[in-house]
DNA sequence: TTGTAAGCGTTATCAC
DNA sequence: GTGATAACGCTTACAA
């Protein structure tokens, strides 16, 4: 009592076969490599497949070939914007050689992403798309040893086997924290994710203490709150900061989701941005640009990160290519929301 | 040339088995249905999976047991928020009975989203969830012939075969004209996505329409501008209607992200919303409560409309249940960026 | 150029 | 309760 509706039998390659009156080894060929077989017999075959409708079983082609064109990706979380557009261009390398992209997402749980690993690699995905180097290493291990090449994105590590494709968070968030501390700010909080099994996270608030460090002041002065990743967080994390301790007179934010929270509850509040407070994201996501004032922010190249991802996993996969590491710059998206400290 | 990578040969049911020493068969029934093994062996078999860390192969899974336990979703967009939300309850809703949803997005085009119908399927989809009612026929008699569930969301229609969870697309914009045209409002234009296969944006246009026409006023005076979807596109489509034509005194959106481009632009234009231009959108999204004036929109109960479009779809595909039609209520969302007529 | 046939890794139907 | 074994639909040497 479990298998209702599958049950109209979809045509397979021997239907086909039997219907342009060849083997079934032709129709493969017609449909794998074209080149090695007669016009006329292809153009006939062709015509059975139509009539048939016949769609290849993914599983079954899967499981002869050994390889199944597909790839895939966990990231984070597809509820806002920080990885669509860099996954988009992934996608859109792959789909450009006729590969596909599965995307899972972990919601930022490490046993969610590992199960979802599993889940990819049991679809016979030729390679993965991972967010970051932090996980566990057993992880590595299971991917090493079924041969998957691996691709981390938006962030640099050493993980020996695995390719790189990010940029430096600590330097970026550094250099950041560095123009702040140039226009006269000293009591600073910072609004950052979830920092475990977050390398992005932790790295950006290392960039702020080292910033802190080098401009003389006590990076141990750094009021930090963790939280998760929405506008509502961001907004009462703002909260807290405000309302409790020394008034900061900049918040730096560990993505642009919660800066964004950050500008809305400073404006519920009556307190003026950049006049009163400073507010700083990171990510350079559309909305960073849409609130008022927009968001000064590290303009991370989403896309081009994306493209280059896939061309060195496609590397790795397709011409059995080493790992690499390819770090990308950022750069200061200046705009209203950082002013000079009161 | 071609294997690389992955010959590192994965463990195998067969593997497990000789490490326990039982049959394959055995190991398959500790698998799929533990309650027909001994405690004993079963607890042999899983310390040889543990062990060799096996991981089923997905493909062989799927050819012989004829059903996958993966579900499908080709949604229009995934760059932004409107159908994140409802997607992702879709997906809890089929991770809380373990299965899979694989998601591909068609960026609007007609033959991205069949090719990728066919592809979900060619996977072994055991079910497919869609957007709106509006493809080639051809598409739903492929489906049917495959004896495959469908859920079309985000509209009501009345293609025989598949289910529909969604709302009253028309009736929803018709009362939101209705709430400006009590505010007095008579020179109206209207931003809508692309309505090319996009029944959900015709139906909009439709319902300010027929608003129009009961109050009294000509419908074809209703200036309109279609284009792509995105805040930019928003924002050209707003500049064009404020420097070309008598000026509207509302203008209404298509979807929530082409209100905030016209926001943004108006902003930018020193327009004043909604005292020069009142600006409607529709969806609400996130972004249209973080733009400011904050946007009047429709609420649509995307969650719930995800979560009860899995619960529609399992019963077709475990129950075998017949097609259902469920309609959900959407209510205006108040917000500040609709006033009276100037 | 085309056909034959041996897998690919599971599940499921039988016996035992 | 467990073990053979025949599918499942496709690819790919190897032959013809």
């Amino acid at each position: 009592m479990n298998n209702q509706g599958r049950t109209a039998g979809l045509p397979t390659l021997e239907d086909v076969a039997r219907q342009a009156g060849v083997s079934t080894a032709t129709v493969s060929r017609c449909l794998n490599n074209p080149g090695q077989v007669t016009e006329t017999t292809r153009a006939r075959v062709m015509e059975a497949v139509e009539k048939l409708r016949y769609t290849p079983n993914f599983g079954a082609r899967a499981l002869a070939a050994r390889r199944t064109n597909t790839y895939g990706a966990v990231i984070p979380t597809m509820e806002n914007a920080i990885f669509a557009r860099g996954v988009q261009a992934f996608q859109d390398a792959l789909a450009s050689i006729d590969s596909t992209l599965l995307v899972a997402s972990s919601n930022y749980e490490a046993s969610v992403e590992e199960s979802q690993i599993r889940n990819l690699v049991a679809r016979g995905a030729d390679g993965l798309l991972l967010i970051g180097a932090d996980r566990d290493p057993a992880i590595y291990d299971f991917l090493a040893e079924r041969g998957i090449p691996v691709v981390l994105a938006w962030a640099i590590g050493n993980q020996p086997g695995v390719s790189f494709v990010g940029f430096d968070n600590e330097a970026a968030s550094r250099k950041l924290a560095e123009k702040a501390l140039s226009l006269g700010h000293r009591r600073i909080a910072y609004i950052s994710a979830q920092s475990t099994h977050n390398d992005r996270a932790r790295a950006r608030v290392d960039g702020v203490r080292a910033a802190m460090k080098a401009a003389g002041l006590d990076p141990r002065s750094l009021r930090l709150v963790e939280t998760h990743y929405s506008i509502k967080r961001g907004k009462a994390a703002f909260h807290v900061l405000m309302e409790t301790g020394e008034r900061p007179s900049l918040v730096m934010c560990g993505n642009d989701v919660l800066a964004v929270g950050a500008v809305m509850a400073a404006r519920e509040m009556g307190i003026d941005v950049p006049g009163d407070v400073s507010i700083t994201g990171f990510d350079d996501i559309e909305i960073a640009t849409v609130v008022s004032p927009p968001i000064t922010t590290v303009h991370v190249p989403h896309r081009k990160m994306g493209n280059l991802a896939a061309q060195a996993l496609l590397r790795q996969t397709l011409e059995g290519r080493p790992p690499e590491t390819i770090c990308l710059e950022t750069e200061i998206a200046e705009r209203a929301s950082l002013g000079p400290a009161g």
